[in-house]
DNA sequence: CACGTACCTTACGTTTACGTCAACGTAAGG
DNA sequence: CCTTACGTTGACGTAAACGTAAGGTACGTG
């Protein structure tokens, strides 16, 4: 019997994590959060060598991933991230990170545009499929199933 | 004096491109288009040498552009532009492609979801860096411009 | 007829975002 | 002590998406 997993608990009683328990949780490699780390979106703790993640390396993480899947390049991100950490400093900095959320926010609602047309599209193309497929359907027979191969993708 | 473009019309008197005319009105380079067709998401026909697009091509470029934003690879992007091509073809293949359409469906209600939360958050911390930037002009005078350098970052 | 402009091809270079070893450290368990 | 699991640091490899010459063609104009 395995054992649950003993959950890694820092001095301040806090929960932390390893990068394998990042990596599977976010789904990611091991040399990918390493390569976060070295393009500065994240500064992990250490335990000697090892690194150990807090809850704030997790919220990055978070963070990244959606970035990614928004099509944000790394370094997008990293400017990005310094919005999330903002609150303090001096207020030419504020201005300037206002300034970056602002046009942050355009391209995402341009996105946001761009998506929902997309959706649209992709739903009329879908019943246009659908059409189709219960018209041939009526004029032929019921069946149609493992009639030919698959096609190669 | 420069003398209005010609407009260019094919033997169909269908309004046609060229490469130019449309890298300038989607702000893409010649490569960029060239490079698009060797992938083969264009296949402009030709004049001699010269690349000639139109309607088509045209509407394919568009949907190229939207795909590229929402940050889907090119090879994403050629399978998708099959379903719009698509309205003929085999029922198997037509199952495919409802299949192709539903899964990119799927995606792009993730990346809706993903793009209006962070909205939401970036509109949160617009406001929070107002709230700092006006509570610190109540506490001090009404000038702070060039009073420090700007930080690094 | 030389020049500019707009197009073409071929081909190597570049950046981003990791993948993929290699070689090693360390702690737990049999 | 040995293995296994999990971690570490280099360092080189690579796929995608173009950039960037370098050199050639074709057309219209001063």
């Amino acid at each position: 019997m395995p054992g649950a997993a003993p959950l890694r608990i820092d001095s301040d009683g806090q929960r932390t994590y390893t990068i394998g328990e990042l990596a599977d949780e976010f789904g990611l490699t091991l040399r990918t959060i390493r390569h976060y780390e070295d393009e500065g979106l994240l500064a992990p703790a250490r335990d000697g060598m090892n690194r150990v993640y807090g809850h704030r390396d997790r919220a990055r993480l978070v963070l990244i991933c959606r970035g990614k899947r928004l099509g944000f390049s790394l370094a997008d991100i990293k400017e990005f991230l310094t919005l999330y950490d903002g609150s303090d400093g001096q207020v030419r900095q504020m201005q300037h990170l206002q300034a970056l959320t602002r046009r942050r926010v355009s391209a995402l609602e341009r996105q946001l545009a761009d998506v929902q047309q997309t959706l649209a599209e992709l739903h009329r193309i879908d019943a246009r499929i659908t059409d189709h497929l219960t018209q041939h359907l009526r004029r032929h027979g019921i069946d149609e199933t493992s009639t030919r191969e698959d096609k190669n993708l």
